[in-house]
DNA sequence: TGTGAGACCATGTATTCCCGTGTGATCCCA
DNA sequence: TGGGATCACACGGGAATACATGGTCTCACA
């Protein structure tokens, strides 16, 4: 399915004795699409949550600042930040990857961890703390931006080339 | 019927007893005349109603707002509220999507559900919060725009040739 | 040679695909 | 204008597939 250019949705999986959890077949579709085989997980600064990119967009992150201000004090506290505390992890055939324990212990998490779509990035928490930051987002986004969702014109209608037969692209 | 540019009307439909239902046959027709076989539903402001979006108005919506303000922690809450709470549901040939279970809990429908338009998207809803919604809706129209309805011109009239026998297009 | 980590394989379950059926709406024709 | 045929669509169920998850094997390194 090409489709999707974000990571959505949350999804609860099982992690297993070795510590090890399956990445939703929709967010490994996407890091695939994108040509990665891992992810780059950093602490978020929320807290009790990690944060998950593709390595691409982490890197982008950093230029795009380093860009703007190269030398500054807090471009360097940034590299510090992304690049020394990430924790890359690569998954296997199987869609896999191991959590370490102290990344498990970061989130708070023993047999279950919840990832949530985030637009171009994703969160690692617990089932409990997953529901606490969806509601509060919910709330807030409620307060601040009750206009944005009413606010959209009617999709553009986007027409498509009869189809004579089977032909897709 | 190339026509419709908004979703309208509203049609109750069966859940089967894997958390099936049908699209209604419009909403499809207007869904795949995007090029969408998805929508992305999230929970609405309104108390038991979920809110369904073609995947690309949603995408819309957020980059609209990234661009404006990337890092501010508004377009952070309204990112994790639009994806981490999304739900897609991709329909299949029949036009039908599964409802899962936590998502029929939470606009309390078990054999029922109605899909309401509401122009550029459309509610989930009971029937019963079907009722209250549209009432209320109905109510406060009345007392603050009762003259939008009157403002609006005559359709222009068409005129038919009058079909005197078989020649049709 | 013991230990741990990673790759590989196996299995059950949930999801998706596909076809058949009934019913209501539409069209056609008498 | 009524009645029958046709079509579109909602709905049910069975088969195939994808996916999450548990276990085993192999290799590296201590």
């Amino acid at each position: 399915m090409p489709g999707a250019n974000y990571f959505s949705g949350n999804f609860t999986h099982r992690i297993d004795g070795k510590g090890r959890a399956s990445i939703p077949a929709k967010f490994r579709a996407l890091l695939e699409q994108q040509g990665e085989s891992e992810m780059m997980v950093i602490p978020s600064y929320k807290d009790g949550v990690m944060e998950a990119f593709p390595r691409r967009v982490l890197e982008r992150i950093f230029e795009r600042l380093e860009e703007k201000d190269p030398q500054s004090e807090e471009v360097e506290d940034l590299a510090t930040y992304l690049f020394g505390g990430a924790n890359t992890l690569s998954f296997d055939k199987d869609g896999r990857v191991v959590l370490s324990p102290e990344l498990q212990e970061a989130i708070g998490v023993t047999d279950q961890v919840v990832f949530m779509g985030r637009a171009d990035r994703f969160y690692l928490l617990s089932p409990e703390r997953a529901k606490e930051v969806l509601e509060s987002a919910r709330i807030r986004s409620r307060e601040k931006h009750r206009g944005v969702l009413a606010r959209t014109r009617p999709a553009p209608v986007v027409q498509l080339a009869p189809t004579p037969d089977g032909d897709e692209q």
